[in-house]
DNA sequence: ATATATATTTAGGTAAGCCTAAATAATCGA
DNA sequence: TCGATTATTTAGGCTTACCTAAATATATAT
């Protein structure tokens, strides 16, 4: 793979630390990143000397205001980018999210205003990801993922991991998208499958699917 | 500056070829880029390895049929670019070179198929010049300067050159743009300005304004 | 044709990101 | 709490793209 940038590090690291709330170890952030282990310790010294973030050995990092500043910016590029090409480009949302890696790095500050603007200043990206507002605020939206639902619940789908290509393509071929409404026919617990209801058809979704479709009781 | 890549070395050293006609020398390379002369020696022999181009100590360098493609095909991605930011984000002629500069480099086939689909598969970019095919074609579009052009003609604006944002902001304020249709009143010989009348008003030219617009008799 | 000027290459260095293997620190189980 | 396992850092190297200054070609002018 190509070189990872300083904004690959600090993305990784903020995005790490959402997940687990603590300093992020170097390992956790080298598999992230696909890298050898010594070479997270290399970059991430270099970051600290920049005051991106604070590295103590044998700990982990954290991010710095500044680091998170960046993060923030970055994150909102990417999921511009994201937005722009699935709605001005004619993309669908498991082909987006790597052009939007690349693209994201590149962005003047220029670009990122037109493309707001041209979004229409949008609050989520196409997998119902939060965009990061101009001045780098987040509200992360917490929503409980299918695989916590209740049986018999109503939900709307608020926002889907885009982490799996192959999860955001089994649901576009079903065509259950963003803020499609579903109904919670069965939660199989022997394997964590449930099975939903939505256009009169019941679709069957596996463990790892459901842990990754997010909702909203609706 | 950042760091100049493989295509931006191939892409110079198409362009310089095109106004000189014979081997690019590697100081007139080193000028284009902004590095030492050094420093292209060190890179041309890293490209000729690979096979992109022809060099010969002493003698310059000439691009390679595979050297050719890559410059086409990054010349296509600038260029159709310049066009989308026009057209879908509203930049004007004086904003995008250097936008895409940065894009053309990250850009996708499947991203550069739909960047062309959006906009109809133009034959030029905002400035007029040539947008090399999907398959590496290029018409070399010849149209003479308006330095060339003999008094009391009546022209087309063809072609502006895209090298100084000056010229460029210029024309923009006049609202002289590409295709507008131009007389001219007055060639002056002392220092090679031209008095042009455009909507019923006369506009200079200064020497090196002229020799930077390129027309069409019409 | 030779001396001088100019163009080009060479040589030695730097910094960023990466790798692997060896060394060291932290953690966990008994 | 001690020894073993696991996590992390260090050390030594590689590649790319850059720099500057010195050396060497080439071109020019008399």
């Amino acid at each position: 793979m190509q070189n990872q940038s300083t904004e690959d590090y600090i993305k990784g690291i903020y995005q790490l630390r959402r997940r687990t709330g603590a300093a992020v170890s170097t390992s956790d952030l080298a598999r992230h990143l696909k890298v050898g282990d010594g070479s997270v310790t290399d970059m991430v010294k270099r970051l600290s000397a920049k005051k991106l973030l604070n590295y103590v050995p044998y700990k982990g990092v954290t991010l710095t205001e500044v680091g998170v500043k960046l993060a923030m910016k970055t994150i909102r590029r990417h999921r511009l980018w994201e937005m722009f090409l699935v709605r001005h480009l004619g993309y669908s949302w498991d082909e987006v999210h790597e052009e939007a890696e690349r693209l994201e790095h590149v962005t003047s500050l220029e670009l990122e205003e037109r493309l707001d603007r041209a979004l229409g200043s949008p609050s989520v990206d196409p997998h119902g990801d939060p965009i990061p507002t101009r001045e780098g605020e987040l509200k992360e939206l917490i929503h409980p993922s299918v695989a916590e639902c209740r049986e018999g619940g109503r939900y709307r789908i608020a926002r889907v991991s885009d982490e799996s290509p192959e999860v955001l393509q089994y649901l576009k071929k079903l065509g259950l998208t963003l803020n499609k409404r579903i109904a919670i026919k069965q939660m199989i617990k022997f394997d964590g499958s449930v099975i939903v209801e939505w256009n009169k058809r019941e679709i069957f979704l596996s463990g790892l699917m459901a842990r990754n479709i997010f909702v909203e009781e609706a």
